[in-house]
DNA sequence: CTAGGTGCAAAGTATTTGCAACGCT
DNA sequence: AGCGTTGCAAATACTTTGCACCTAG
C-alpha cells in the first residue's frame, strides 16, 4: 500500500470515527483490489492469506462498518431472506436505505419501461428490475 | 376461492407437471392474496390458519416451484449472502437468470441515468439500482 | 398401484453475539 | 488508562434434505 492509500484510509477511518487497525486496513485494501462481487467469506480467504489470525466475524464487522459509513456499498439491500413478489403488474421499488422497507411504484409512472434487446456483449435483456434507493417520507424528518 | 380460480390454479399445475394438492392450492391462494414482498416464514403463519398441520418445509417447497414455473417471482436473484459492490463507478448490473451471475455495465452504456428527485407519495430518490435481468450468452446455448 | 407430495427432525449455510484478551489513541 | 477491536465459540436465522407415510392420478 502507497503513502497516498494510507492516508486516504486513515481520513477514512477519522471520518467515521474508528480505529486505524492492522486488519481493518487489510479488509480495506483487499475489497479495493477484489473485482466483481465478492462476498464476506471470498473477502476472509483473501485476508487470511496477509494476516492468518484473522477471524470472519472481524470481517464481517469491519464490511458492514464499510457500508454504514458509505465507503463500500451492498450488491442487494434485500438479501436477508427470499421475499415473494406478489404484484403481478410491471412495478419497480422504492427502497428506503434507513428503514429497509420496500414500496411499488408503477414502472410507467416512474417513466422507465424498456423492451427485450440484446446488448454489447451478447446478453440478452428480458426484464428491468430497478430498485429506487432513498429516504422514505417518515425517515426524512 | 372461486371456480374460475380453481380452475385457474389447476391450469397452472397442469403446465408445471405437478399434483393438485390442498397445501398447494391454499399456498398459491394465500400468495395471491398477501400485499407486498413476503417471507416464507409470513406465508407459512398465513398458511396454517387454513392447514394447520402445514410444515414450513414444504411452504418453502412450493414456493420454490411456484418461482421455477414462472407462477410468481422473487423480489431479488442475490438474496443468498451479502455481496459487497466493489466497483466505485455508476453502473449496473446484468443477472443471468439461470446461472446467476452478476457482471457489470456503465449507466451511459445502459442510456438510462437519473439525477436525485421528489416522487410523488414524497419518496426522495437519491440512486437507482438498476438490474438487467436476462440471459448471458453462455446460457443461450 | 405408484410417483410425487407432505411433515418431521436433522443437517447445512449464513450471520451475529458474548466475552476475555489485546492494541489504538 | 480507557475504550474500541479482535478472535473464539456459541447462538441465531434461514433454508435444505432424508426419510417414512400419505394421496392424487
Amino acid at each position: 500500500m502507497t503513502i497516498a492509500e494510507t492516508n486516504e484510509f486513515r481520513s477514512i477511518c477519522e471520518r467515521a470515527g474508528v480505529a486505524v487497525t492492522h486488519q481493518r486496513q487489510v479488509i480495506y485494501e483487499t475489497l479495493r483490489a477484489m473485482r466483481g462481487h465478492p462476498s464476506p467469506e471470498d473477502v476472509y480467504e483473501r485476508v487470511k492469506l496477509k494476516v492468518p489470525s484473522v477471524s470472519l466475524a472481524t470481517v464481517y464487522k469491519n464490511i458492514h462498518l464499510f457500508i454504514e459509513s458509505g465507503v463500500f456499498s451492498e450488491v442487494s439491500l434485500h438479501h436477508g431472506s427470499l421475499r415473494v413478489e406478489t404484484n403481478a403488474r410491471p412495478h419497480y421499488h422504492l427502497v428506503c436505505t434507513s428503514c429497509k422497507s420496500i414500496t411499488d411504484i408503477d414502472a410507467e409512472e416512474l417513466g422507465f419501461t424498456s423492451k427485450a434487446r440484446k446488448l454489447r456483449g451478447g446478453f440478452l435483456a428480458q426484464r428491468f428490475a430497478v430498485d429506487v434507493l432513498g429516504l422514505c417520507p417518515k425517515c426524512q424528518k
